[in-house]
DNA sequence: TGTTAGCACTCTTTGTTACCGAGTGCTAAT
DNA sequence: ATTAGCACTCGGTAACAAAGAGTGCTAACA
């Protein structure tokens, strides 16, 4: 459909505009290296490559950019994977590098590392808590009224509630119900805790323990896994530096739909494996019109873990940032799978 | 050393300015009510005003604006207590309408209420966790390399980290070292902690358990307090409706002071009980030149607790701020008092 | 027939000029 | 002591010109 002449122009045209973020007129071009004709043929192509929909005026006699279209052909069929430089990796190795074990604390790492290499916005979906099964659960009285429940899952991630306890329950009662707890709920997934407790442990409450259903109830308030899962972010101030965003009222959208989360949760969140490229509006968010994000995911073997994302300029460089995703998220499966795979 | 007329000529440019934003002219302060004399002789009280160094012009044949000494001596001087509407009040006890019980989960809530009354930011210095008192340490074993050491202070504070275990430790031994951990530890500062880890739990150990050195550090590591207490913020984004933030640098700057931390930490923590109102330079920050920091304490009993803040632009309304964080911060105490004083 | 030089045209950017309005400082009259 | 009046200053806006970058189209060229 594209000469290979279109291509080309095409291409480059890409190229220096995700670099300047000027619009590209046929002189600037003839004068590249990798194009050898004229200004003149080089405007009869633009007219056509416009005329398809992959490059826009930003007015009648300016240069062209890309336009989304042309980004996503571009992404689609352009791309030439970038080779990591020995800073990048030797950056992305430090996350790494300090033997933390904690889950978040890596994931947390690594959306700084990655604002860092790219100067955009980094946004890592945390672990999915959902799957994790149930390790233990703990009780501590805090004085009468009040104790915490605490509850472990087997990859180390820990929740804890405040709750009310139920006059006249003593030391004992408690050992009591949280030996039943133990018992009848350790191993089983987070998301069918609620479920078994009303069907399995009731029962065995009821034996040991007057009051049980107002105790029973405070626990499967604890208990409950938080709706959404974590989002870390990395250099939510970089999109200020970039010259698409010099007005300030863009700059408040986006900053208001960062701050927000839930917008970003939904966004990140329904993505199939491997790298997801979304530009500009195919975000289908107001406040992203001139934003694309990619996205990559991490897991623990065979399961998908969780989402790590880059959120930048339609004019991003996505070669570099598919690469350094690509790297990262390999490199943080792997070392999840190594320390949690045998839970 | 001001006449009551430059008094009242002073006070009516600060309010003045601090609702419109513009620099305030001769004309515009003859018009207003409170006022009765011409033009002129305001131009000749302005100028007086001016030697002083209360108030600047922005050029040579401007309206005056408040310079940074003008709003000190308003701060101290003339500002009258404002009376919060309904509205005001209902929303903040919105705070503690819901049954919560978490410390920070409060906390976290007064900070969004706050940035909403105010459309400033704001900034809570979370609980202090240091002057805790240890009430309870587990430790729950992951599998055979790792395990999880949980610590619960008597204000229903939990933190967790993740460890190595040495080889050849059984579940039996790790029992009897969390007997003994709670046997020593409970009730103590988690300051002393680890002094105490050392000095007396140390020698227990030492009878009980192989590799004990091992394990002690693990646990003494786990067990450190985080430097930093928390910090929680409340619309981040609000500065950028400001219209003396319309310039993106100084957006840039701000935005980054804040996702830094450490610098707000600094600015925050270094601050007597009470109200302490620290205007534009007086911040020795460069990217709040622009800006006024007003802070107040909240605390349990006679304990000072935490810091509640309000970032604005030096143009703020000290008045209603001032009146809403010292209802606030009350409140709060009042609540959290009443919540934890029998610890 | 594909390529290119040339040219008229468009639109943005920049600088100049002029002018209005808001505000000031100073002087002189009240 | 207060105020009316006036000359002056400065920012903001509008109108206009000129420069520069770029385009589309036509006609000449290989």
């Amino acid at each position: 459909m594209l000469t290979d002449r279109q291509l080309l122009i095409f291409q480059v045209i890409v190229d220096d505009f995700i670099q300047t973020a000027q619009p590209v007129g046929s002189r600037t071009l003839s004068k590249k290296e990798e194009i050898s004709f004229s200004s003149a043929t080089i405007r009869n192509e633009m007219a056509d490559l416009e005329e398809l929909g992959f490059i826009e005026k930003t007015h009648t006699s300016s240069g062209r950019i890309p336009s989304e279209k042309g980004y996503r052909y571009y992404v689609d069929h352009l791309l030439s994977p970038q080779k990591l430089n020995q800073y990048d990796i030797h950056k992305v190795q430090s996350i790494f590098a300090e033997r933390i074990y904690e889950l978040e604390k890596i994931v947390q790492r690594s959306a700084k590392i990655l604002s860092e290499l790219t100067n955009y916005t980094s946004i890592v979906l945390g672990p999915a808590v959902r799957d994790n099964k149930l390790k233990k659960i703990q009780i501590v009285p805090l004085n009468k009224e009040t104790a915490i429940a605490i509850i472990v899952t087997d990859t180390g991630h820990v929740e804890n509630r405040m709750f009310h306890l139920p006059e006249n329950i003593d030391a004992s009662d408690l050992e009591k119900v949280v030996n039943i707890l133990n018992d009848r709920l350790a191993g089983a997934p987070l998301e069918s805790l609620n479920n078994k407790l009303y069907k399995e442990v009731a029962v065995l409450l009821r034996h040991h323990i007057n009051n049980y259903d107002l105790m029973l109830n405070s626990i499967a308030d604890t208990i409950k896994i938080p709706a959404y899962d974590k989002l870390f972010f990395g250099g939510k101030t970089n999109m200020l530096s970039q010259p698409e965003f010099h007005d300030i009222e863009k700059v408040k959208n986006l900053m208001n739909m960062i701050e927000q989360e839930e917008g970003i949760y939904d966004l990140i969140r329904k993505n199939k494996s491997g790298i997801n490229i979304k530009i500009g509006r195919e975000n289908n968010n107001s406040a992203m019109e001139n934003c694309s994000l990619i996205t990559a995911s991490y897991s623990i073997g065979t399961e998908q873990l969780g989402t790590i994302a880059i959120l930048g300029p339609t004019r991003m460089e996505y070669s570099r940032v598919i690469s350094l995703l690509n790297y990262i998220s390999a490199d943080l499966s792997a070392v999840l799978s190594k320390l949690y795979q045998n839970r």
